[in-house]
DNA sequence: TAGATTGTTAATCGATTAACAATC
DNA sequence: TAGATTGTTAATCGATTAACAATC
């Protein structure tokens, strides 16, 4: 699409929250919102919105504001969401079980295709009808299910390892869950949740005033 | 604590990172580790590890480093981590169930107390040995079990009107998982976690070469 | 002492905000 | 036309990186 120069992180993210904001509107049949509407709704400043638009282009009318569908639609574009991906998730654990069952992730347009473990009690049982394989199945089904994306989500110790494979069975985009730091070669996109990093966040403000 | 100056978010997150590290190399028995080594390990720079203690206070030894464990008990304390943190979820569908079972909240000093959800069928059952309440007793539960911190685990529907009790209870700190954006009051600390939108920067970044 | 590494200041880089001309 | 709101430029703010004196 029109990435022309280097886009700020913060942007893709809020883009995603701006999608959303829209296709509410556009289903409440409010056909026009102004950059002072979505910025309300996402919790942002109207010309951080006009500034993250304008990275791709002009979407609106001086005077009157976006079409809410039509602003949406290009938004989709952009993220890449006018097409379905689809995902593996490496480890069945509690956080794997639970990825593989998040509705959030169907509505977004992402498919949970298949979940890989190394537990024998695991491996050849489903999982909200998603099948789990043996790690050594990895590189096969990745390429026989046409993966697009991995989620990592076994403990920290293992993390590496099924980086190395997943690229190597040429995923290019992966989520990280384990809490360390996975380094994988150049033009692979990877991100890192650390969910008990979130709540120490919060600890760290609060830590003074307990 | 020694927070003099406004210290940039993305520091408290690294210093997750820094202290996880820490922790490890004290238990290899590593006893001493420079910037370079804490910044090898966690994916930043060495200048970056210095500037993001320096903003707390003189930690290491020059031509030396720091002391493994000593910096690691500093952050932790910086962190708020030095004490347990009890936390209620609301909503047990499949991400609250998950989170209450996640082991890395534990670890790192966060009890999972209770659970809140409105389901007949959920309400006074277990989950991993946690009790699920009705919503209707969020208030009288949190003071009752002294619970510090908040998960928004529910529908994005829902998400508004669960932060506005959870800061009615005298909670300070939240997390909202729920694709929206929520708003609280000034000095109450709110911290949004948007999984799908996490998949879709890979996307962003993806989509013109699949 | 020479080598190593911190803590800190200054320089650079990048992102956000403010302002306003363009234009519906 | 007058009022509203975009798209864009310039100003501001904040965070990261580089450099180096301090010091073990």
């Amino acid at each position: 699409m029109f990435k022309k120069f280097k886009i700020p992180d913060a942007t893709i993210g809020r883009l995603s929250m701006y999608s959303r904001y829209l296709s509410e509107a556009d289903e409440k049949g409010i056909t026009t919102v102004s950059s002072q509407d979505i910025a309300q709704a996402t919790g942002v400043t109207p010309a951080q919105v006009r500034k993250d638009l304008a990275y791709f282009g002009e979407f609106g009318t001086r005077g009157v504001g976006y079409n809410s569908r039509e602003l949406y639609t290009y938004i989709m574009k952009i993220l890449g969401l006018d097409k379905r991906w689809s995902i593996a998730i490496v480890g069945a654990g509690n956080l794997g079980r639970a990825l593989s069952k998040y509705k959030g992730f169907q509505q977004r347009g992402f498919d949970i295709v298949c979940i890989f473990d190394n537990d024998p009690k695991k491996i050849g049982k489903k999982l909200a009808n998603i099948n789990i394989y043996p790690l050594d199945q990895l590189e096969e089904k990745v390429k026989e299910l046409k993966i697009d994306l991995g989620i990592i989500a076994v403990p920290a110790s293992a993390a590496q390892e099924v980086a190395d494979m997943l690229v190597g069975a040429g995923i290019r985009g992966i989520i990280n869950f384990a809490p360390i730091n996975v380094t994988v070669k150049e033009n692979i996109i990877l991100r890192r949740v650390d969910l008990a990093a979130q709540l120490e966040y919060l600890t760290y403000y609060l830590e003074e005033t307990r």
